[in-house]
DNA sequence: TACTTTACAGACAATTCTGTCTGTTTATCT
DNA sequence: AGATAAACAGACAGAATTGTCTGTAAAGTA
């Protein structure tokens, strides 16, 4: 039973409901509540919400790129490797009860002009793009038409988790994995 | 100088303010003082802040909709109208400063676990899915592949609009569009 | 032992939010 | 003119919000 610190509970704790009810429907209230920790605490570490908000998506933004860039490293058809990334946001998808993505979530909120968490945003999604790109680049040649193909299977890739979240169903994902694979040579 | 009551006024003005900064983040307040209304009024109409949102995104699907099937009846080959249904996205993004989509704004919403707004949503959405798997059929004439075509042009439409919005750049919408037109045969 | 850091407990201020309520004014119709 | 419907004005309640502030307890460290 390890106790990490304050600041630790309070952005894992946050994280969670942030991303379980968005960004707005939870209050610092809750989030030091059901972190056991007190209110001077919390604003010991994040001198606001917003912040706390920067550091949960700076924390994902690590994670998905340490993921990322394992998967760039290891051998295989980049083919494959793009059916492998959908095949993960389903499954993450469908154990988050399709909850969509959290920075698109953000995103959509008027709160999201804070440029701080804007900057996250944009820095998390041009990273998702350039991985598609490099993945396509490695299947063609033509550096433009390498371009092209990443930016198209990154759209699928938004699409597929906007949708799946909207309707409640896998379906986008699958029909997005197909399509991605389809841009691939073989 | 018309003057509209006070029930079409209200649902114009919150329609308005709704599509700018969503809608957590509009008050009641707010709307009823742009729109030159009483609270009293507001309610006589509505009977909630939420049945005021189910309003507007109903108001939205039948404008859509009414557009849908226009371009449905119009002559012309399935690509050019998937074509123009994209830069019809493009330039209602561009006008609107890249707001997204109302319906993915308002499901990213912890609050649109209402019923009647979750309903909407998946109206829209599941109508939206099946003008793209029409265009599709007419261009193809396998019954499952058509879909299934259909389907992934809906996916690249969803992607095209929410990373618009992230990014605040229309280049998403372009790839998506050229992508789209690439499903359809000539 | 004395000091410092870390965290806890919780009151408080200042807004803001939805929704209810009372009462007044204006317009329309008979 | 008189009756009826629609809209206005705005106070109020009750809850929730972020952020500040005071004080206390426990731990490690010199």
């Amino acid at each position: 039973m390890r106790k990490p610190n304050a600041k630790d509970r309070i952005l894992e704790t946050a994280g969670a409901l942030f991303f379980q009810r968005g960004y707005s429907g939870v209050g610092i209230n809750e989030i030091i509540e059901k972190a056991g920790t007190a209110k001077a605490s919390f604003y010991q570490y994040y001198p606001s919400k917003e912040s706390l908000c920067e550091a949960w998506l700076r924390a994902l933004h690590d994670q998905s790129e340490n993921y990322r860039r394992v998967l760039l490293e290891e051998p295989g058809p980049s083919r494959e490797k793009v059916a492998r990334y959908f095949d993960r946001l389903g499954k993450f998808l469908v154990e988050s009860d399709f909850r969509g993505c959290p920075y698109s979530n953000t995103g959509a909120l008027s709160e999201a002009n804070c440029p701080g968490i804007a900057e996250q945003i944009r820095e998390h999604k041009e990273a998702t793009r350039n991985f598609f790109r490099i993945l396509a680049s490695r299947s063609i040649d033509e550096h433009a038409k390498a371009d092209e193909t990443g930016d198209r299977i990154f759209v699928l890739y938004s699409g597929a988790t906007a949708e799946s979240q909207n309707l409640k169903e896998l379906w986008p994902v699958t029909v997005a994995r197909s399509a991605a694979v389809d841009l691939l040579p073989i």
